[in-house]
DNA sequence: GTGGTCTAGACCACT
DNA sequence: GTGGTCTAGACCACC
């Protein structure tokens, strides 16, 4: 299945962010291999051109490199992949802080909802 | 454009969503009358019969009524509208909590975190 | 519309039920006139020989007695008419009787289940 | 024959109160498979949409769980089962007294009509 | 095989 | 016009 393109975005963004959250996830560790530009497009029914233009950007980017002949990996540095990592904590942070306006709930509240919750689920409360 | 339905849910939740996120933003207001079942059909290029059982199940949750051969409308209970608005709240942070938390992120950390962004929001800063 | 003849009884006893139950109830009082049976017939949409069986069939049950070219009236009988709803009582109360049987609950549970919710009822609790 | 579709409610309300009345009984105990929307369809004549709609109704009621692929279960929660059970006994009060008030019986007047009648039936007596 | 969703088009009741 | 129900037949996902 064609591991689903759905969201509306061009799918070598899709591509790329899949990768970016396996890698701030640490399921693709510091150095790791990438599967090859073949083995995604045939996994994600999708044409190899696609999924080389999302190597290259990621490459762009930083958090992979690419050696000729051997395939695309992981950046060795650990500063790129926090880096990598807070930005995909921002971006979860200020699409959640927008959600939450949209309710009319003001970010100033926010800090004091999120400790009530950890707190609850801490406890396994559920009321 | 058949107003996006991509995210793998059914189409009669996506649009229940749809109506709970407008009716929780209050661009539903209290009592306002909801578009027809086929208006709504015809906007969303949906079958009428999808839209049929999103609308009964509103009413099944208790946020719209519906007015035999008058057509459906927000319910005038506030009760029932905050109860809305706190869940989606409620959903929109566990979503957060989980997103995070595949980061590494801990709950505990969050409310720091937020604080933090808030903060540097309110002054103009960027990062 | 054919006034509902769904319940999978003969017409003319469905016809004969609905007068005792307009009698019993005081609709029909002691010496009202009935409507004359091309009435009935137009309007239950039956043909006048499935109501005249009807009429035929009250007169021998006795409450209800026809004077020939003036129509058929309710019996000025009261002791008939008590009789009449104490056999539409005596019925009702032996269809309650099975249907709570059958849920598991004896006649002997059903007057403290009856007190108890005349009481609440009375009070308009809800609990 | 379609297995009697008469009372004036939607199929597939009679379909649900069919089952109902099959788990308060006891006839489809606690964590008994129904048949599966098909089979049910075909014996009642009807269409599996039909069916289907009330299963998921049966659902919602809680009563029922479905296990995907595999089929539809009586639940094993007795607390569910008693207040089936408490729900159909409840309806089935409300009918009778309000079929008593009709006939102008109060519902003060019930409780000792039902021990009389108690009374007489436990020596096997008629009236 | 199971349940779950969607569409198309019909008919009804209420206003 | 409105919502409510039903049918027919299709396709999907899970087991």
């Amino acid at each position: 299945m064609p591991h689903q393109f759905n969201e509306n975005l061009p799918i070598y963004l899709q591509i790329i962010r899949r990768f970016e959250v396996a890698v701030a996830r640490g399921e693709l560790a510091q150095g790791a291999k990438l599967p090859s530009v073949r083995e995604t497009a045939i996994e994600m029914q999708v044409n190899p051109n696609t999924v080389q233009r999302a190597y290259q950007e990621m490459e762009r980017i930083g958090f992979v490199t690419t050696k000729r002949g051997q395939g695309s990996y992981v950046t060795d540095d650990p500063v790129v992949l926090t880096g990598l990592r807070d930005r995909l904590a921002q971006e979860s942070i200020e699409r959640f802080i927008t959600e939450m306006a949209a309710l009319g709930i003001h970010a100033s509240e926010l800090a004091a909802m999120l400790a009530n919750y950890a707190h609850r689920a801490g406890n396994g409360q559920s009321e």
